[in-house]
DNA sequence: TATGAATGAGCATTCATTCAT
DNA sequence: CATGAATGAATGCTCATTCAT
C-alpha cells in the first residue's frame, strides 16, 4: 500500500508537476481515499520525501555497485566507470529527475543527496589517502570533496541540459578534469 | 516604494522562509497594505522574481567586474580572481542565498543563473579558442561548459556547506582543478 | 446538504440581498464551513443558479400543471386559470421573487425564464393554430408571443408593485386583454 | 466634466459590460484620476445611475414628445404612434439598452422607469376617463396600468429579442392588443 | 480643483488534515 | 483498516474610497 501511494506520488509528480502534488491528487491517483494516506504517512511531505528518496537511493545504489565492483581491482578507468554509473543511474528516470531537480526546493533533495555524497567522498578520501601516488593534492579530504561535488553536479547538469557533448566525450572530460586536478 | 517592497520580500524570505512568503506577510513587513503591493507588482511571483533577480544580478555584476578588470592584462591569476569574485559576490548575502538555493524551486533561479553562466561560458570559450596554448582540451566550448559549471557549483556549495577548507585553500583547489583539466 | 446550502442561499438572498450573497455568508448561514460549499458546488455562481432555478422551476411547474389540467377540457376560463396559476406560483415566495426580479442581473434569470416562456408560447401557438375560431390574429406565433410576454410581465409587476387592483380584477383584466386582442 | 464622466461610464458599460464598470476603469476612460470622480459624484452607484437615467430620460422624452404632438389632435393612430415613438427611443441606443436591460439589476432601472410609466399612465388614465366612449373597461386607472406596462414590456422585449415579427406587424399587434382590450 | 498613491476590508477559493462512521 | 465528508485557516487579489499634496 505504501508502494501504491509512492507510485502514485511519482506519477503525479512526473505527469502534473510539483504544484499538482496535493494529497487529494495523490490519493485519487492511488485509488484510495485521502484519509487513508495518513495511515501510512504522517503528512504530505513524508510522501514526497519517500518518492524523492527512492530516486536518489536508486542513484546511490547504482554508483555504489559500480564502486564496489571496481574497488576489488582498481584500474585506470575507476573515475570513468563511476561517472558512467552515475549517469546511467541519473538517466534511469529522467522524467522524475527533471521535476526533482527543477521544481522541487533543493532542500528536499539535500539529505538523501548528502548521504550519497558522503559515502562516495569517504570512499574517495580513503582511496586517495591510501595511494599517495595517485594524487599530488595536499588534502585528500578536500580533494575528495571537490571531485565528488564537481562530478555530481556536472552529471546532473549534463543529463538535464543535454549540452552539445556526447556521453563519451563528457566522460572523457570528467576523466580529464579529475585526473588533471589530482596530478597538478 | 518598490525598494521597500523588495526589501520586505528579502526579509520575509530570509527570516521566515519561502513558505511564509505570502503577499500579506510581505505587505505587513513592508508596513503597507496588501493592496499597495499591486500598485508596483502585477502579482506575488513578480515580487519574488525581483528579490531573487537582484541577488543573482549582484553576483553577476561582481563576476563581470572582475572579469573585465582582468581581461585587459590577463595573468596567471585569472581563474583565481574570478572564483574569488564569485565567492565574494555569493557571500554578500549568505542568508538570502541559503533560502534562494535551498528553498526555492530551482526553476525560479534558472533563467537568471543561465544568463550568468552563458556570459561567463562565452567569454571562456573565446579565451580558450584564442589562446590554444592555455588548453589541451579538444573542444573549447565543452571545456568552458565544464569549467563554468564546476566552479559555479563548487563555489555555491562551499558557501552553503562551509566545509573544512579555508577560503584560500578552496581557491587553490579551484585553480588546480581548472589548470590541471585544461592541461591534461 | 445541497438542500441545506440552497436553503441558506435563499435566506441570504432574501434577508440580506444580492450584494451580501458571498460564499462566506452563505456558508455561515448554512452552519457549515466555506470549504464544504465546494464539495457540492463548483463555485459561487452555481449556488445562486440553483436557488434561482428552483424558484423559476416552481413557477414553471405551477403553470404547467394548470395548463395540462385545462388542456383536457378547454373551457372559457383557460386564460384566467393559467394566469391564476402563474400568480399563485409567483406569489409562493414573494420575498425571493423581489430579490430575484429586482437585484439580480436579468441575464441570470433569462435562461430559465425563456424555457418557461417557450413552453407556454409553443402550447399557445399550437392551440391558436388548431382553433382558428378563437382568434382573428393573422399570425398565431406572433399572437402567442405577444400574449405570453404580456401576461408574464403583467403578473410579475402585479405581484411586485401591488397596484390598486384586486387579484380578481386583475385576472378579469388579463382575460379582457387576451380575449379582446385575439378577437380584434 | 460630469458629461465626460457620464460619457465614459456609458462607454465602459457598452464596450466592456457591467462587471467592468469599476471606478478606475471609468476614470481611465474619462482621462481623469479616480479621485476626481468623487468631486462630481458621491459614489460609483451615482455615476451608473446617471448613465442609466440618461437613457431612460431620452426614452421618456421621445415618448412624451410623441404624446404631446398627438394630444392636440387625437386620432385613431394614437396608440400606434406612441408605441412607435417608444420603439424609436428604445432603439436609439441599442448597445446601451442591451447592457441596461440584461446585465444591470432591474432595481437600478426602476425609479426612472417608474417615472416614465407614471407619466404615461396618468395621461392615459385622464384620457380614458375623459372619453368613456373609447373604453368599456370599468376602471380607467387599472386599464391604463395594464396598457402601459404591457406596451412597455413588449416593446423592450421586441427590441431585445428581435422576434420574427416586423416592426410594422408588431405595431399592428400592439394596436390590436390595446384596442381589443379597451373595447371588450 | 485635481491628483493618484494608499488603503484595507472583503472576496472566492484551496487543500492538508481530521475523525465519526 | 478504510473512508470521505467536513473542516477552516490561509491564500492571492480587487476595488470603492480617501486624503495629503
Amino acid at each position: 500500500m505504501v508502494e501504491r501511494i509512492v507510485a502514485a506520488g511519482r506519477s503525479v509528480l512526473v505527469d502534473d508537476g510539483y504544484d499538482a502534488f496535493s494529497t487529494n491528487r495523490v490519493a485519487a491517483e492511488a485509488g484510495i481515499s485521502p484519509g487513508s494516506l495518513y495511515q501510512y504517512f504522517p503528512d504530505k511531505a513524508a510522501i514526497l520525501d519517500v518518492v524523492v528518496d527512492r530516486y536518489w537511493e536508486r542513484v546511490a545504489d547504482g554508483v555504489a555497485a559500480s564502486l564496489s565492483d571496481r574497488i576489488a581491482g582498481i584500474g585506470p578507468t575507476l573515475v570513468r566507470d563511476v561517472a558512467d554509473a552515475l549517469l546511467t543511474a541519473l538517466e534511469s528516470d529522467r522524467a522524475l529527475m527533471r521535476v526533482v531537480a527543477e521544481e522541487l526546493p533543493l532542500g528536499r533533495n539535500r539529505e538523501r543527496l548528502s548521504d550519497l555524497e558522503r559515502r562516495v567522498r569517504d570512499l574517495s578520501t580513503a582511496y586517495l589517502a591510501a595511494r599517495p601516488a595517485t594524487s599530488r593534492r595536499p588534502d585528500p579530504a578536500a580533494a575528495a570533496w571537490m571531485i565528488v561535488l564537481a562530478i555530481e553536479n556536472l552529471a546532473v547538469r549534463w543529463v538535464l541540459d543535454r549540452p552539445a557533448i556526447t556521453r563519451d566525450e563528457f566522460l572523457d572530460e570528467i576523466v580529464a578534469l579529475v585526473g588533471g586536478y589530482l596530478l597538478s
